[in-house]
DNA sequence: TAAGTTCTTCTCAGGTCGAGTACTACTCAC
DNA sequence: GTGAGTAGTACTCGACCTGAGAAGAACTTA
């Protein structure tokens, strides 16, 4: 008998335990070459004080809507301001043990959320509770928080790879070197510039040439860098790959 | 006001619209060098004489755990036989548009499962109303599981490129060839047999030799293949890329 | 026994990779 | 201003990986 054939027999709200369906999200940003997730610190109980991703429960909308939902209360932005459409929204996936909320059955949609820097959430708006942290200095979270900021990181990381995510981190005008912070903030590793220069330029449809050049240099010197915008590519092929470390494979 | 939040604000189950969540699973396996997919026939509205993929309700139990339940009845395996064990299961991601069933909302978790080739599902068991059909011979499906599927095959295609799961569709020990075809049936396009060969034994971690020779030949002619079984590798370094294909890219 | 098939190993030319070098254009400190 | 330092961009090089093809040996069925 599947699921929905059960239905059938005639449903009644109060024969099941109730559950709730919400949607986090691990909204990341690079801020001065560092990425940092939105965290809010809860006000009650259980995990009072504790920090906790963003999310809420999800009404009468799509998921992606109330993902989009959230990351706009949160940080403050309003649909139609142009800013909120610049965010790239993607599902990560669900989580629903059983115990992960103590009050009642809870299933969590998880999203990752990518956007340009965006400032900080406004006091006095709904989104007064909400901060930009480093990721590196994320520590205990509430609920299962910490295992989907986790989970996120890692797609995040690997989405970098193969696709061109991370122009969703950079305005719409950006030099070669903004795109390299970028892999550098999120891989935690320098690359090696040249060599990044190269394979960007290469890959079809990862950026194309504004034909202009930056107004100013880098505050410490060098040339004015040339513009690029994203390209129409949805895969980067060839893939940037990381660096490989063996205890990522086995 | 995040999610959690609300609640401390008392919950009347009352109080919300009744919201279900389930499990849907594509099960894949490769039957006469074709992919198959898992599907059940739906005996009562909507959609009653549609196939659909199994699923249905979370219980008192993990994700998982309902995932492995419901691939479980519908194949008449039984948990401790040991077939069970080797079915590769991963969440594939979760659907919750408003009206994707007519009834009530229902969000839906779907898992992505890989098997050797199973048998066929037992008439007079759970398992009754399921059948295995190759993929590209599936028209449509109810509710909103065509997209799922879909959904599913484009996870399993990419994910043989960077991780051993084509392992999850042979036996324990099986050729190179086996493997190879594997590949053809889910990319659905022939590979360069010794390429193939190169490639597969030169990641390390991907397959062991098992320093056995079949008992037997291919139908066909050629020598005694050598057997394998997969190694301890999680993620293949380096990949093995698809052909591309531009469409793909854009 | 013959013809055909397949497993496995090579070879070769072209492309990509990481590492390093070099030139130039710019900034800041003095 | 001038000089030292920094960064953007373009190269080179050898190592490696890739796709395409060829070849030989082992095995099948007819």
């Amino acid at each position: 008998m599947t699921g929905e054939e059960e239905f059938l027999e005639g449903y009644d709200p109060g024969a099941y335990a109730p559950v709730a369906v919400t949607v986090d999200v691990v909204a990341l940003t690079i801020r001065d070459g560092r990425l940092h997730v939105l965290l809010v610190e809860r006000g009650g109980h259980p995990y009072a004080g504790w920090n906790a991703l963003p999310g809420g429960f999800v009404q009468e909308e799509g998921l992606d809507a109330a993902a989009l939902r959230e990351v706009g209360e949160e940080t403050g932005l309003r649909p139609g301001e142009g800013e909120l459409d610049r965010v790239h929204l993607e599902q990560l996936r669900s989580y629903g043990d059983p115990g992960r909320d103590p009050r009642m059955r809870v299933f969590s949609v998880a999203y990752l959320a990518f956007a340009p820097s965006l400032p900080d959430p406004r006091a006095g708006t709904d989104a007064a509770g909400a901060f930009w942290m480093p990721v590196d200095e994320v520590g205990e979270l509430a609920f299962d928080h910490a295992a989907i900021l986790a989970d996120g990181l890692d797609r995040a990381r690997s989405k970098l790879e193969y696709t061109p995510l991370a122009t969703a981190f950079v305005g719409t005008e950006f030099t070669i070197a903004e795109l390299r912070a970028v892999y550098a903030a999120v891989w935690g590793e320098e690359l090696h510039p040249g060599n990044f220069h190269r394979k960007v330029l290469s890959v079809p449809g990862f950026v194309e040439s504004t034909g202009e050049t930056a107004a100013r240099a880098g505050e410490r010197g060098g040339p004015k860098p040339k513009l690029y915008r994203a390209g129409d590519a949805r895969l980067l092929h060839p893939a940037l790959l990381r660096p490989t470390r063996e205890e990522d494979i086995r």
